[in-house]
RNA sequence: GACCCUAUCGUCUAGUGGUUAGGACAUCAGGUUUUCAUCCUGAAAACCGGGGUUCGACUCCCCGUAGGGUCACCA
């Protein structure tokens, strides 16, 4: 329920809305849609409403609800009302706010501004294909937009099947969008709109009209999808005395075939994003840049500094095409940006779940000093996996072939190796260094005229990858013994 | 089909009558490096078309074209 102090709204307060209804996953378009809300209602210290859009009970789902929280609070968009939920504030819910739909639902029925209507589906999908098909608008007939008071009371009685149409009246509705300016429609090619079911189901169009309007929002900014819905809105809310919100159409986001990002293009839940080894920060910052820029070259903003630059004027017409590409290099980036002993932490989930390590045995240090070498190569911290398994697992797996360096042959193989141990065996544990293995062997390699010939086979023997980090780095972590160790293994599968 | 929206490098975009059309990602080449990544340098890469308006159009107007959105008892 809307608390007390929600009338006590002053004048020219900024209230915005995110309205998702929880059928489907809280992806990147709908993330994007909340954080430009987010973003406007910070910069103009505004209030920003989450609001629960499920009126249609068959399809929302409180498994698509828990997504979109989730992801909202996991990209930091915290909502800034609602109703107390153990002392946090909870989303309101269409579905709780039946009584008040179905009081202005009677105020338009009884005006005569809304009616019901008794035509079939099947009737009216019939009449939408005969009026596409001759070029013409689809749109309901009116059939009974006129029945007499005694025969709606019949058919009411009867229990016969209807639904609640709003009647819509030719003119020419004009409203101003803030990022695309004027826009005009003919609402004589609308017909009467459905807006509910019946007293206590109220549809989309009608919801959010009564909505808005009890919460006082003063920005609607949505999607471009709903461009077309505007001026029925607007048409309910001239019938209701309601006043009119300002309107902010923002452009769509597009899959790789530039139609709206669906369910087809793999347009996962965000927090799916976050399970791969996204950071929020990095998420956030793309998003932000999809359909609006500051206007300068700056291009890394973190949530605070968007909050201060952001600006709906500056905001796209155009839809914008998702580009992972581009997400992977801001991820690599902020990844970049954390401490090692963070990353660790944050690696640390990953590991786990692969099995390699486990919680309760996990030395910290020793997993931050692995972390640290891969820090740079980082894209996802999923990838930490595959990158270093070679520390946790006992023995390595890998072809023979992938010891040669270009055409050396396995005698020339068989020599590196051996010398490699001789080298490294000559240096006590004590002093077992990077630096000191590094000062050790680099010598001979250059003595060897192609630094290949023994580092290679080195690289390969510790790690059982043709790219890894840096040989000695490797080394240092992996102790004398197992190095020693693992030179020897690599040496059996000649 | 009707209505509406949109249109600068492959992608995200800067640009608001006079610019060598700028940046970022991606791509390619070079440098650094034993590999990969990072980092540095460089290259290639765009104003959808046609008419106007104007001394002058990427920029303003019109018409095309293309793409997209919406036409539910979904939101």
């Amino acid at each position: 329920m809307i608390p007390e102090d929600f009338q006590l709204v002053k004048p020219g307060e900024i209230r915005v809305r995110f309205a998702p209804s929880p059928t489907g996953y809280f992806h990147i378009g709908t993330a994007r849609g909340a954080l430009f809300n987010y973003l406007f209602a910070q910069k103009n210290q505004g209030s920003f409403v989450l609001r629960i859009e499920d009126t249609d009970k068959e399809r929302s789902s409180p498994e698509f609800e828990k997504d979109i929280i989730e992801g909202l609070k996991w990209l930091g968009l915290d909502w800034s009302e609602g109703p107390d939920v153990g002392g946090a504030y909870g989303p309101y819910r269409q579905s709780e706010r039946t009584d008040t739909y179905s009081d202005y639902l009677e105020k338009l029925l009884v005006q005569d501004k809304a009616y019901y209507c008794f035509c079939s589906e099947d009737e009216l999908e019939a009449q939408r294909q005969y009026q596409m098909s001759i070029g013409e608008t689809p749109r309901y007939s009116g059939k009974c937009s006129d029945l007499p008071k005694e025969t709606v009371k019949k058919y009411l009685e009867e229990k016969k099947p209807s639904i609640i149409r709003f009647r819509v009246h030719q003119k020419k509705i004009v409203f101003k969008d803030l990022i695309r300016g004027e826009l005009e429609f003919d609402s004589g090619l609308m017909g009467d709109i459905v807006i509910a079911k019946d007293l206590l189901t109220p549809l989309y169009n009608f919801s959010v009209v009564v909505d808005d309007f009890e919460m006082k929002i003063s920005h609607v900014i949505r999607g471009e999808d709903h461009i077309s819905n505007t001026p029925k809105q607007i048409l309910m809310q001239e019938a209701l005395g309601f006043n009119r919100p300002e309107y902010a159409h923002l452009p769509l986001i597009l899959g790789p075939d530039r139609s709206k990002l669906s369910k087809r293009h793999g347009a996962v839940s965000v927090v799916s994003y976050k399970k791969e080894g996204y950071l929020a920060e990095a998420i956030v910052n793309f998003i932000s840049f999809l359909g609006w820029n500051p206007g300068d070259e700056r291009e890394i903003y973190s949530l605070p500094s968007l909050v201060k630059e952001f600006s709906l004027e500056k905001v796209q017409k155009g839809g914008a095409v998702f580009n992972i590409k581009k997400l992977d290099y801001l991820n690599g980036f902020y990844i970049r940006k954390k401490s090692p002993e963070r990353l660790a932490e944050m690696c640390l989930p990953y590991l786990e779940e692969s099995g390699l390590v486990k919680k309760e045995n996990v030395d910290l240090n020793y997993l931050k000093s692995i972390v640290s070498i891969y820090h740079e190569r980082l894209k996802k911290l999923s990838e930490i996996v595959e990158l270093t398994d070679f520390f946790f697992r006992e023995k390595l797996e890998y072809e023979k072939e992938l010891l040669r360096w270009k055409e050396m042959t396995d005698e020339e193989l068989k020599n590196s190796l051996e010398k490699l141990e001789k080298i490294f065996s000559k240096i006590n544990s004590g002093a077992w260094t990077k630096v000191n293995l590094e000062n050790a062997l680099m010598p001979k390699t250059e003595k060897a005229g192609d630094r290949g010939i023994l580092l290679w086979p080195l690289r390969v023997a510790l790690s059982g990858k043709k790219s890894s980090a840096g040989p000695f780095e490797i080394a240092e972590i992996l102790g004398k013994e197992k190095t020693l160790e693992r030179l020897r293994e690599a040496k059996n599968l000649l």
